[in-house]
DNA sequence: CTTGGAATGTCAACAAGGCTGACTTAAACT
DNA sequence: AGTTTAAGTCAGCCTTGTTGACATTCCAAG
């Protein structure tokens, strides 16, 4: 299926970076970086009843105050009683608020109280310290080609969902 | 602690790629692509009694041939309790064989059998497969940014780890 | 106005895969 | 001989995902 040699091509194009071991770099880099990345908000969660997916509830809905439920499910990616587990949890302790919808009053929209925004502060405050050593230390080239290999590395529904999100910021 | 602009500084340095919401771009796509990342190997496994945390064993067994338990440990950075109960059910089903180390007979060394092989390669296949189209859709200077940052992400454990594995590599 | 369907929520049960703690066995080191 | 190390095991717990069934509310089309 493949034989893992891949050097100079037409047009003196360098394809280097396609060998097996080249791939094989790349796949065990995002395992390890990936564990970087959630490393910190996941020593601060630890300490309290919530995880993970409490984290990522917490973001997208200080990304997108207002947000329906249906919505932050599509974007989560995960089944609603999943979800309303998570929910549940935060809006019992105070730090999301569900109002329902004024055109739709079926729908529920999500926003963070006070303490909630608390949480998320401390939370991406310490993603986005590691998040901008690394850009720092990379520099503005790198992360350039970070953000590309990324976004190709997305499914297209995902990558449709991380293009509006990334339109409606600031 | 941060007022989120960052333009240009000393020596008309640009830190444009700095800004927070340049990071939090940046978070999302982490979030995104890492999901685009396991899909492949996630369908595959889902069909049969084995998750991700099987496909990580059988990657770095197969990386490593004959591996001890321990420094598996160290490369996956979970409890042996847990990593036992994935080994367990790949050496029954014959997936993984483990041999007594022969200067040290604590030790298990671990390999992949033919059945072991199969599995792995339809695994890396498809990882392989979506990272190589990324690869080439994002081109060799994006490739090399990405790894730059990816690396930088890393904690300084791993970041050794890495190299470790990078370093042993065909 | 009624009915079908959509959005939401809830209950129950289950599985994967993390974790801690306690304990055993065998081998190696001192 | 005694301690440490590598590995394995048992029991129990947690988070977070799943499916399936079902209730409620409400919009919208017939």
């Amino acid at each position: 299926m493949d034989d893992g040699r891949a050097t100079t091509t037409r047009g003196g194009e360098n394809l280097l970076f396609l060998t097996d071991e080249q791939l094989r770099q790349g796949i065990e880099a995002m395992f390890f970086a990936y564990r970087g990345f959630t490393a910190d908000p996941d020593r601060i969660l630890s300490d309290m009843a919530y995880g993970r997916a409490h984290h990522r509830a917490i973001h997208f809905i200080n990304r997108a105050p207002g947000t329906t439920v249906n919505n932050l499910l599509n974007i989560l990616g995960v089944t609603k009683q999943s979800l309303n587990r998570v929910l549940r949890t935060l809006i019992e302790d105070g730090l999301v608020e569900s109002r329902v919808g004024t055109s739709d009053k079926r729908e529920r929209h999500l926003f963070l109280t006070e303490d909630g925004h608390a949480l998320e502060s401390r939370l991406s405050d310490a993603q986005r310290a590691r998040m901008r050593t690394a850009f720092r230390d990379a520099g503005p080239e790198a992360v350039a080609g970070f953000r590309t290999v990324l976004e190709a590395m997305m499914d297209t529904e995902m990558h449709r969902t991380y293009q509006r999100l990334k339109e409606s910021g600031a």
